[in-house]
DNA sequence: GCCGCAACCGGACTTTACCCCGCTTCCCCG
DNA sequence: CGGGGAAGCGGGGTAAAGTCCGGTTGCGGC
């Protein structure tokens, strides 16, 4: 009666099951902030959640699958920021600015989060990867499509620029070039990504 | 004496060793070709090729390493077209059409052997991706200096574009969606390449 | 030809992601 | 409030990646 209507995506999340998915990630951070990513075990995860281990297996999915999720959840607050937060990174500003602001920020956020975010991709058993189309490219091509509303191929374009922004840091930069001056390197391929699209974007 | 000095990066691979490398590429090939890349395993092909676990794993390190081996193996022809192959492709043409055609090309190649390119990725163990700079980026890298001298940043430049090409390939086309209309797909991510290089490539 | 050494080979061993299936617990509805 | 059914839970089981080390084999010098 009085509970309201709601979009579930998974309809009606067990009470104890909610509440072990919050004690299971609060976990996975503790033993990676000890211990690093690459001794997270699911075995491990489970003996000191207290839990067992198919209950593990039942949340994630895969040992991927953990990374996604504590990376879902810190994406939240970075989502807010972009779709509600103060301009230019959030609406308000021309498109062309916005979607600078967008770059440089995301590349501060996978910096910052670069172990967890590789973590994250596995790219081998469940589905590549593109199981939900990425919240950067969604976004990308919303700006786009104000920028350039006369382009043929949006949802290229914006894929291409997606990936010139994730891919560089994702792929091509290992974790332990980047202990040495973060600053910098932030700082240089936010510069490199708002020369790509200033020219990518003139008619 | 009569020894000639030559580059080995590994100095003097002995006669078996060569020997079993060439058997255990042929034997992964052959199941792969049987039963796919994930039905690949350490196991079954030390013992198909009837040789010791230790020996596959000597030779190729990784699961990914034999991809990788594999892929490159394949490489080689197109990296010959590349460097010494007719125009716009090989040397020739003016730079912005040969960036263009070897856009073109290495989709075509990539799609081709997408299966064994997204398992040559893995991301985790040894050294996540960069243990060599990727072939691609160094040639993108060499026509965008003819191309635009004036560039500051001509690394960062390849790189992003590296990625553009790539990335949309391996990291968000499934392999399934390409049954259907191999052709199609490939002509659109090759316009939407020339589109891009293009636009990047402009004073 | 022979010797020492380094590289190679083999296969047993360990670790870990992931599966399975019987039991328990929670939710919904009458 | 109580019963039925589905979802969650536990932990033992499997398969496959990667490690180790003792035995073997090819290679360069004498």
């Amino acid at each position: 009666m009085d509970r309201p209507i709601v979009f579930d995506s998974a309809p009606t999340e067990r009470a104890d099951a909610a509440r072990n998915r919050l004690h299971l990630l609060a976990t996975a951070r503790q033993i990676i902030r000890e211990q690093g990513p690459d001794r997270l075990t699911m075995d491990g995860l489970a003996e000191r959640a207290g839990l067992g281990k198919g209950t593990v297996f039942r949340r994630f999915r895969t040992r991927a699958g953990i990374f996604e999720a504590l990376l879902d959840d810190d994406e939240r607050d970075f989502q807010q920021q972009v779709l509600a937060g103060a301009p230019p990174l959030g609406p308000g500003a021309p498109p062309l600015e916005r979607l600078i602001a967008y770059g440089r920020a995301r590349t501060t956020f996978l910096v910052e989060h670069l172990e967890i975010a590789r973590a994250a991709l596995d790219g081998s058993k469940p589905v590549p990867i593109g199981h939900r189309a990425p919240s950067s490219q969604i976004h990308i091509r919303m700006l786009l499509a104000q920028l350039r509303p006369s382009c043929v191929d949006l949802d290229m374009l914006s894929l291409q620029l997606a990936a010139a922004l994730d891919g560089p840091i994702l792929l091509y930069l290992s974790s332990d070039e980047l202990t040495n001056s973060v600053d910098e390197r932030g700082t240089r391929i936010g510069q490199a990504w708002q020369d790509l699209v200033e020219r990518a974007c003139r008619p």
